[in-house]
DNA sequence: ACAATGATTGACT
DNA sequence: GTCAATCATTGTG
């Protein structure tokens, strides 16, 4: 992060049903791993919004509930984690009140914490930019996969996995823009539900 | 039981 | 720019 934002100590309302509102205001936070006595952090530079049950873009569309969609349905705060094209895990904190499914995608981080270890994840001669950002890349150098699926990001809840207050980024510095890889999702793939700190190095694509 | 597919990534032309 | 990897999940029979 540039040094001439200042700190954060708000902690976010995931029960909150503005979930676009949330993606946003989510930039700036840090997400957190503890794994094998490990702390790997990054800060959050890029974030979606899923809104159940109107989005055709979310897994949740029409409240369809399965066995994978199920934590979506649970109280804001929760993780929902998943598998995609077989290879990558997605990382998603889900929100609004139980029974309401909207959840917001991290899809990148500025590295934080832990770097030596991301590098044993992903590979050694991985550049500081090419750690996390992306949704996929960003869960592999945390260690994040589907053992943490279904828990609380409260950092008070002592989960291995957690999001805490960390800067404020200013409401001028953040791009919104059309979410990414949701060609199927007929008009909801128009919405501006995506979020990036402009000009930050680490965010997925431009 | 089976076939299609995806909120991606990395390798390659 | 193109394309394959790789499998849990999903819908269908």
């Amino acid at each position: 992060m540039s040094e001439d934002n200042s700190p954060n100590t708000e902690y976010l309302d995931f029960q909150s049903t503005d979930v676009v509102a949330l993606a946003k205001s989510l930039l700036g936070y840090r997400l957190c791993t503890r794994i094998g006595g490990q702390l790997t952090s990054g800060v959050i530079v890029e974030t979606e919004a899923y809104r159940a049950p109107e989005d055709k873009a979310s897994h949740a569309y029409g409240n369809r509930r399965t066995a994978r969609t199920e934590v979506i349905f649970k109280a804001g705060g929760t993780s929902y984690i998943y598998l995609c094209y077989g290879i990558h895990h997605l990382f998603n904190i889900v929100s609004g009140p139980p029974e309401t499914a909207h959840a917001i995608l991290v899809r990148a981080l500025e590295p934080d914490a832990g770097l030596t270890e991301m590098r044993l994840r992903r590979g050694e001669k991985i550049s500081d930019k090419q750690l996390t950002n992306g949704p996929g890349k960003l869960c592999q150098a945390l260690g994040i996969d589907r053992t943490l699926n279904g828990l609380s990001v409260n950092k008070s809840s002592g989960n291995p996995l957690w999001v805490e207050p960390y800067v404020q980024v200013p409401t001028d510095e953040i791009i919104k823009s059309k979410r990414v890889g949701i060609d199927y999702a007929e008009e909801w793939k128009e919405k501006l539900w995506r979020f990036h700190i402009h000009g930050n190095p680490y965010v997925s694509v431009i």
